[in-house]
DNA sequence: TATGAATGAGAATTCATTCAT
DNA sequence: CATGAATGAATTCTCATTCAT
């Protein structure tokens, strides 16, 4: 009960400070500017948060906790490599394409620092490529992918392409829907892995 | 002949900066560690740079200098679409892992906001990408590659798995050669896009 | 009571910066001299000014506040344009000469700039030349000064010997009263204002 | 010859200064600014003046000087003790309100601060003082001024009043001319030391 | 738990002054 | 005499973090 109501506090600063800090950026937004919007006195942060820094990988595990009960569970429903793949392409530009706020911090301030990156990579995308790494594996097993494919390294790739693809459309403040490339994003990279 | 002095003085500037600054990351670097390093006094860093940010932009400019340069002078030696987009690749990746210390910066300093992201992107990104997209619409105009392939999301692609093994290479502390994965690149790359 | 406190505090950065900047002058005085004089952080002094230059702004608007306080209440008790001019001479005067560092900073610090110059002036000096333009145009109904004698210029006029006792007595570091010249003062005034 | 031409670049420094530190104040104006407006190297301006403070004093002297001089011509061609003063009124609000970027630095910069403005009260307004205190005693000498006036309090109050209104006019962009004023001011004194 | 006033370390930047050329 | 690149001391202001209430 106390805890319900203690996770809820915390979700009420982390959506603080997602705003706030796609608006300016992770080190042009002070504790106190979140503090403020969530409507906590800032010392109350420190009651949730260690350093300033958790609340950026907090933010990160948040969404990648999302992220990846969203893709189980859409998994679950798909069968076949091919399509399995393709789910994943829809659902990762789906969601980063969904909340820009979001995809600013996950895709431009999620990377200050060589030792922030290093940490976040081992601790979860890490887990995420290899969620990727499998349907590549399977695929082979399946006979609808080249056997060529390190499965490792496709899952790498396909990732770079996704991220690319991420960045490239919150940089480009255009109005179009990342989502809506999912086809065509999808389409080329079956062709790199298909035979 | 005073400007070539200038010129040195600010190369040692820059290349002391690209040490501490991969050390340590951009913000926990303070000006006055990369004047101790260059050798000069904190104040004569501002004879060459207007802020701290224009170091870091100025090491941008430099690297991306130095990669379209070679890339256009390999890119004269070589001839089809294929073997140039795998030419492409082996300078991307050879000229990343030429240097681990540039490699932290380009992968992972300048991406440390929005603003500086966006800068960068349009000014010399966009360039780099003509450079690949021209390559693939070479191929399709050959009719080696798939007619289906939009080039300018192709770029994308391929600079986006470009950049996901340069980053993974940063930050794998693996002492492999990241050159060493051209030709598994290049092969996923051209699967891809071969009809 | 919270607020009490606060202005509390802010009295004494204030009282602190008055003895600090009388001593060696605004420019020499750096903010970590008024905050240890105060017993504060440095930072502490931010919460209660937004720049340095407010602590000077302050310090006067408080000077001015008591002027016009006690003006206004000696000029209650007093009739008779003459017998006023003789009391605002010796107020102005006796506020002046009862804080030698106070008189510092009036007659010298606060005339540092242009801009702060014409701010202070617009602001509050007006106000009291208007309070002496008014003596004089009593004065002038009541038949006791010159019908010629323009209000607005012999305020001042006034104003002027007024400043120049007290920049004069600052100055000269004799350990005379300034407040012993004002029936000297007045005595000239008057000569000039009287028929 | 030489010394000549020492003196002639000696001015153009110092013309350059006015303009300069008339327009931003005298903190606000860098050496390198002076130098620029002056047409020569910042390391030039040493070997001129031995600090940044010396342009300022050189400033006043150079006014002064001026001033003084003007004094001294006028004063012989004029007789009897209330011609001599109007005389000085106006010479006095002539000379100030003659270069406004002047006056701005009279009137305000060079008050910039306790030890300077002693400097230059001690050194050479006391000079002023006296010539205006001499009118006074001839006056009292002659029987046409009231012979209860002190000649060097009345040279203060007369100081006092035309810099109030050299001030006045400073701060107050109107397009009067100061002169303008004269024989108010004159009038106004003349009644405060007539019998 | 919550507050928010206070802390004080820390860093970018400026600029008067020097001195080798 | 003149230059102007280089120096480096010096200072304002910010802000993550703490802690008494």
């Amino acid at each position: 009960m106390e805890s319900s109501r203690r996770r809820e506090k915390k979700q009420r600063i982390l959506d603080a400070a997602v705003i706030e800090i796609a608006r300016r950026g992770y080190h042009a937004t002070t504790v106190a500017m979140i503090a403020r919007r969530a409507g906590v006195a800032d010392g109350t942060i420190y009651l949730y948060f260690q350093h300033k820094e958790e609340i950026l990988s907090s933010l990160f595990e948040r969404a990648m906790g999302r992220f990846i009960a969203a893709g189980r569970e859409r998994l679950q429903t798909v069968t076949g490599a091919k399509e399995r793949l393709r789910a994943i392409v829809e659902l990762h530009l789906g969601l980063v394409g969904g909340d820009r706020d979001l995809a600013i911090i996950t895709q431009v301030e999620l990377r200050h620092s060589l030792h922030f990156l290093e940490a976040l990579s081992r601790a979860q995308v890490g887990e995420y490529l290899a969620v990727i790494a499998d349907i590549v594996e399977e695929g082979r097993r399946e006979g609808v992918f080249r056997a060529g494919v390190d499965p490792v390294f496709a899952a790498k790739a396909i990732f770079g392409v996704l991220d690319e693809m991420a960045t490239d459309w919150v940089l480009s403040r255009r109005n179009t829907r990342l989502e809506s490339r999912a086809d065509e994003v999808a389409g080329f990279l079956l062709a790199g892995l298909v035979g």
